[in-house]
RNA sequence: GCGCCUGUAGCUCAGUUGGAUAGAGUGUUGGCCUCCGAAGCCAAAGGUCACAGGUUCAAAUCCUGUCAGGCGCGCCA
């Protein structure tokens, strides 16, 4: 509808344009929305007050020479000029419900559209280091990428979705070391456990997988090894006891233990998204990225063309060539790579993968970040545009009116998995994608998990549940409902009948600039706003009992919106139920 | 100190990139089931869009400044 509107109103400017009215490099582009109040039409556009200033005319009378070289067309009803300019369209009734017979053929299909005409894009989100459970903050970036993923699919983008495994460098050391230690005390040494080693009852677990298989293989004396590797700075003693592991068990002994716990970890993060319904295209290792030697030949790449150097020991980025503070490490003193090595190797590799659009999901802490890997970027000759960072912010949850308490450092957090087992999988999908994904969250619990009506998911699931109720009711009552199709939608005359179909005529463009803005939440406004019309209209009118013409139209209208609360839905991961 | 983000109804937040009388949920108040699902609907009340300037036919939206809050400024990731 509205591309038909936009059509005839650009030939209509098209026109002027040729008849000297409207300067020619102007665009000929018309934009129109939805006004608010109903006295102002279905649709308006305020072409004529953008373009009167160039055409040297006053608006009014602009609107009145665009509307008089308008083609004419079956499914306008009247135009009508008002306050400064605007021109007012009004529709004819009948071509408000064509959407319905749309909606039910597309079904699935419908919303979808070829705005981002198969550009290449991939998104990469949760990233979450190894290291122990994901916990609510990644499962906000979860429920964000992944809502951003289908959105953007639906609009017509070519997505792929990628997990970034940090699999190397120092916190895969701690990691082993936390596990042997852990183990030892599980072959019954007695001692301090370090402070800055992972201290979740998770690594007892993984060092409990290693006893239970190796016995007491890897045990040594604890007061020797602590002793091997003490020093008073408590980080420094931390890699010396990376030494230790590696230099008393052997390489093999410390793959056991790092293997052991990454595919432990590894797994358990699957398994968890998983259940999220959040599933990945791939799942990429750091550890590759120098395997294959990747790492290297970027750096190479970036020291040929100069953008780096050496200083004091360590290679250093030109970073602050490509606006940022300073100039950053890449290589450190020790010779061990930094975490922005690899990430200058990895998102390299992305780009010479063909993807022609990289999406970043990142939490809010790292902005700082994003200079510098879009300066790698740029010095190696990909466009810094097409690399996107979707900064989210982290979620306050709050119980009884009080927060609760997290800090990740003591290992004091709320994991994802606790958080479905409490307020399910839904709810908390559709609290996630109900924020701006950069604002704060305030996450109530009490009100996530209350199967009451101050639930919003359950308030847009039971518009779904609620009219597929109906088609229930249909059947026991064995009203023929194959015949939609045909159904005669002139007799759709009340006002709550035209809303609703309006808004249901409404939803390829919402999702069209969800996906453009990467801004999924917008689905949740709408789907509310859908749920609404649809209460309404229920409540005033009823279906089953009308009579049979009328019935079948009203049910093709129902069914239509099933189909698109299902549809919005399905976007942003939530099941929509048929029974609540 | 510098950089980024934010300030909209009592509370939590939207606001289609500059449009017409600023919206929703929640909370408060009052109505609506003899009828297809009341986990619903309708109505009322609630605002100096942080503040002050500027840009123009038009500003919550854009530019400048002030105030307030958050985050970041490692050879951590």
């Amino acid at each position: 509808m509205i591309t038909h509107l936009q059509e005839n109103f650009s030939r209509a400017i098209q026109e002027l344009k040729q008849a000297g009215v409207i300067p020619n490099e102007l665009p000929t582009e018309v934009k129109f929305d939805r006004p608010r109040q109903k006295s102002h039409g279905d649709m308006a556009t305020n072409v004529a007050l953008g373009l009167a200033k160039a055409a040297k005319r006053n608006p009014r009378d602009l609107a009145q020479l665009i509307i008089a070289a308008l083609p004419p067309s079956d499914r306008v009803e009247k135009l009508e000029i008002a306050g400064p300019g605007f021109i007012n369209v009004f529709l004819k009734p009948a071509s408000q419900f064509e959407i319905l017979k749309t909606i039910r053929e597309q079904a699935q299909y419908y919303g979808n559209s070829d705005t981002g005409q198969g550009e290449t894009v991939l998104i990469e989100f949760v990233s979450a280091n190894p290291t122990g459970p994901l916990h609510v903050g990644h499962g906000r970036g979860a429920a964000y990428g992944d809502a951003l993923a289908r959105v953007m699919r639906r609009a017509g983008y070519s997505v792929q979705t990628e997990y970034y495994v940090n699999d190397a460098g120092r916190q895969m050391d701690i990691l082993a070391v936390s596990v042997w230690l852990r183990y030892l005390e599980l072959c019954g040494e007695k001692f301090e456990f370090p402070d800055n080693c992972y201290k979740g009852d998770y690594i007892w677990d993984i060092a409990a997988t290693v006893h239970r298989e190796q016995g007491d293989r890897y045990r040594h004396p604890a007061k020797d090894v602590l002793q091997e590797a003490s020093s008073p700075d408590p980080e420094q003693s931390l890699d010396m006891l990376t030494g230790t592991l590696r230099s008393r068990l052997g390489t093999d002994g410390f793959e056991r233990f790092l293997r052991t716990a990454l595919n432990t970890l590894v797994d358990d993060i699957k398994s968890d998204l998983s259940e999220f319904r959040v599933e990945f295209d791939r799942w990429f290792s750091e550890q590759s990225l120098y395997d294959g030697k990747t790492v290297e030949q970027t750096i190479d790449k970036l020291r040929s063309a100069d953008h780096i150097y050496k200083k004091d020991g360590a290679l250093w980025f030109r970073a602050s060539a490509f606006g940022d503070e300073k100039d950053r490490v890449v290589v450190r003193e020790n010779g061990v790579p930094t975490y922005f090595a690899s990430d200058i190797a990895y998102h390299h590799d992305k780009f010479t993968r063909g993807f022609h659009k990289l999406i970043d999901v990142w939490g809010a802490d790292h902005h700082g970040y994003i200079v510098r890997v879009k300066g790698t970027l740029e010095a190696l000759d990909h466009s810094p545009e097409n690399f996107i960072v979707a900064l989210v912010q982290f979620a306050t949850l709050y119980r009884g009116g009080e927060k609760v308490s997290m800090s990740t450092r003591s290992g004091e957090f709320v994991t994802l998995r606790e958080l479905r087992q409490e307020v399910g999988t839904d709810a908390a999908r559709f609290f996630y994608a109900q924020r701006k994904s950069d604002q704060h969250l305030d996450f109530d619990l009490d009100l996530a998990k209350s199967r009451s009506n101050d639930n919003p998911v359950y308030y847009v699931q039971y518009a779904h549940a609620r009219v597929s109720s109906v088609f229930r009711q249909a059947k026991e009552r064995n009203i023929d409902t194959s015949g939609l199709d045909s159904a005669n939608l002139d007799l759709l005359v009340e006002e709550s009948e035209k809303e609703l179909a309006r808004v249901l005529s409404d939803f390829p463009e919402t999702v069209a600039a969800a996906a453009r803005k990467l801004e999924p939440h917008h689905i949740v406004y709408y789907l509310r706003e859908v749920a609404n019309r649809l209460h309404t209209y229920y409540n005033a009118h009823n279906v089953l009992g009308a009579v049979k013409d009328l019935r079948s139209a009203r049910l093709c209208l129902l069914d239509a919106t099933r189909q698109v609360v299902a549809n919005g839905l399905d976007v942003l991961g939530v099941s929509a139920p048929e029974k609540m």
